[in-house]
DNA sequence: AACAATTGCAACCGCCATGTT
DNA sequence: AAACATGGCGGTTGCAATTGT
């Protein structure tokens, strides 16, 4: 028996609304709220549209304090650590930027994001981590099936360069194509980084990076590892899968 | 100026989880 | 316990705006 539709799609209007019906919805819910039935709530505030259309215009549009318009450099930073620690969850990687909606960070990811932090984690992406894979063995379970999202320390400061105790970047891949002449400060993709409060040694963070990853190796696979690195650093023996662990992980299953 | 290609993003679709009957 | 209803989510699509030729 099949699923019963939550209205008739036939006759209920799609496609982009109208700024009389964002209105409508508007007044509606602020003044009764949804009551807990996104179903029947467009009947109730007399619009014909979907339920589902109704949240979703309002979770993402009309609800007070969305932040639109440009992402800041730190949001970036924070939008693709977490793609890299925890995948395409949208949700709670929305959680952690107030007033950005799972779309919204979405669809800046798939646009903006995607192509500039590609060298950076592509590795470090765990499978889409909603279900558990049936035979999973890329990744320790603590990080497939029940992930809790870790902040990879924003701005990276001289400080966490020298505790990281990482060892001198190799070359574990050829860097991608798209980066043979772009700069640091391109690839971290964070234009904040590089101010004097964030440096009290009066050094820039990107000089460091730049001594501290370009002894040969290459820019990109090393801040891989560095993220790596902190990543153990900060999520010690969860699930008994320590951070070395997760990093031997990756390197079995990606770094052949 | 006209057309084609690309980009950005709002909205839809369908699946899964959870709650209710 | 099973069937059904609804919410929530991520993937994808469609279209308007922008850019390139």
């Amino acid at each position: 028996m099949g699923r019963s539709p939550c209205c008739d799609k036939a006759s209920v209007k799609k496609g982009h609304w109208s700024p009389e019906e964002d209105k409508q919805l508007k007044e509606y819910i602020e003044k009764h709220g949804h009551g807990g039935n996104w179903i029947t709530l467009p009947r109730r505030a007399g619009l014909n549209r979907c339920g589902k259309s109704c949240r979703l215009r309002w979770l993402n549009y009309l609800k007070p304090n969305i932040k639109h318009g440009c992402f800041s450099g730190d949001e970036e930073w924070i939008i693709a650590n977490l793609y890299a620690s925890i995948g395409s969850r949208w949700s709670v990687i929305a959680s952690h930027l107030p007033g950005r909606t799972d779309n919204d960070i979405k669809n800046y990811w798939n646009t903006k994001l995607k192509k500039k932090f590609s060298g950076l984690i592509i590795f470090a992406q765990p499978r889409r981590a909603r279900r558990k894979p049936a035979n999973c063995t890329g990744f320790p379970p603590s990080l497939v099936d029940d992930a809790s999202p870790v902040l990879l320390p924003f701005p990276i400061t001289d400080q966490h360069l020298l505790s990281s105790g990482a060892p001198p970047p190799q070359l574990l891949h050829p860097l991608p194509s798209q980066y043979g002449d772009c700069d640091l400060m391109d690839l971290v993709g964070a234009s904040s980084i590089n101010t004097d409060d964030q440096n009290p040694s009066g050094c820039t963070t990107v000089d460091h990076l730049e001594s501290y990853f370009y002894g040969g190796g290459d820019a990109a696979a090393a801040l891989l590892q560095f993220d790596m690195e902190e990543y153990g650093g900060l999520m010690p023996d969860v699930d008994g899968c320590t951070g070395a662990a997760v990093w031997s992980s990756v390197e079995a299953t990606y770094l052949q």
